[in-house]
DNA sequence: GGAGCAATCCTGTCAGCGGCAAGATTTATC
DNA sequence: GATAAATCTTGCCGCTGACAGGATTGCTCC
């Protein structure tokens, strides 16, 4: 991002030394960044140390191992998209409308940090994420829950609210993911631009209201 | 699968001397079944070639590189997906009931090839697929789209289609996707079973019908 | 202020990987 | 049965992630 200044002290900014200064936060930005240029999926650890300026061993002493810098951009997203849904629910807004905005807000979420949705749903059911990563994620999925229950209300059975929970997470991520898959027929359907996706995402929020509603 | 037999003649079937006699197959079959243990989401090459008794570089003279390989398990999956959308399609029920068998054929697809599904829809927007793959896609979503205009009615509107198609794809898409990333809220909600992920798919598509229908 | 110590970073090394080239072996074709 | 094509092997290359051991820096406490 920005150019290293040869400069030695001022803030903990950038590349001073031997030192780094914020080599941790550096990691985290700059492997987002690559994993978002040109639609990539992968990245080199040690492509990734070239690019700062710094050894192929330095990342070891932020991150035991990929998977754990990994883990923590994934656990970074959780938390971006647990306060988007947070923010939703706050609006003052109708129950259903608050869900429809919690919808959008996902759907925003994905498209503008497609490589934080990729590490965070993407990765093996094998190993486990981080306690981090696990309290953000369902910080996460409380919100959504509580938007849920209250497009549902009061009076819903369980039953009924995890429907409508499934209903409107599945859909929101679906469509997510395969916008993110490239030229399918979700782009092409929209146009490609984010607006059209976002139109289509409101149609489809609207249809689910509707079924709410109709319940 | 099936033991090597040291006998030479017979069928095509597996490592008979030099020649394996069925490479291509093998290769993709073990790579699926690689995919699908301990729910891994990687594979190597090398690694695939000793599970099969063959040299490092002999799956290079039927898959061009590791992306042609993915390629064609996707292909595979596609085709698979195809043929039981279609099916779907044939079924003698009600238009809405068949959006919702077909649904369910999803979803079941998802948890019964979660390797083709991740490799279907996990890779990199960058990489183009092969036009065999493209083909198979495309059909796949020929039938999912027939039976949404089936079930939106015949008067129905071209934004009326698009929603409804949306809507019942991105549903079922991001229930298996979710289901098959590991134990998130999907996979506990429903009892970690497949049958209690169907209950939940039965429970989303009659609300979802009922958009349709409300529509 | 400086000695000790922990944090941070560097260099070197290792096995494994994907891809390529060149040669060996088998099968198909005429 | 000779020739060509298909298939498989071996050997090599650069790259990767992980690890170990040493260098440099910054912090703490006396």
């Amino acid at each position: 991002m920005a150019a290293k200044k040869p400069k030695k002290p001022a803030k903990p900014e950038k590349k001073a030394g031997y030192h780094h200064g914020d080599l941790r936060r550096s990691l985290l930005a700059e492997a987002v960044a690559m994993l978002e240029a040109d639609g990539r999926v992968e990245f080199s650890l040690r492509d990734l140390a070239r690019r700062l300026g710094v050894s192929h061993g330095a990342p070891s002493h932020h991150f035991k191992d990929k998977a754990a810098l990994l883990d923590a951009i994934a656990e970074d997203g959780f938390r971006l998209l647990a306060d988007a849904l947070e923010a939703a629910r706050a609006l003052p807004l109708s129950p259903n409308a608050r869900l429809e905005a919690s919808g959008a807000a996902y759907v925003k979420f994905a498209v503008h940090h497609p490589a934080h949705v990729r590490t965070m749903f993407g990765k093996a059911p094998s190993d486990v994420p981080s306690d981090g990563c696990l309290n953000e994620s369902m910080r996460a999925f409380g919100a959504l829950l509580s938007l849920a229950q209250d497009a549902a209300g009061p009076g819903a059975s369980d039953k009924d609210v995890r429907a409508v929970t499934f209903m409107a997470w599945s859909s929101v991520h679906g469509l997510s993911l395969l916008w993110l898959d490239g030229d399918g027929p979700v782009r092409m359907t929209s146009g490609g631009t984010e607006d059209g996706l976002m139109a289509l995402v409101a149609d489809v929020s609207a249809m689910i209201t509707r079924a709410v509603g109709a319940r």
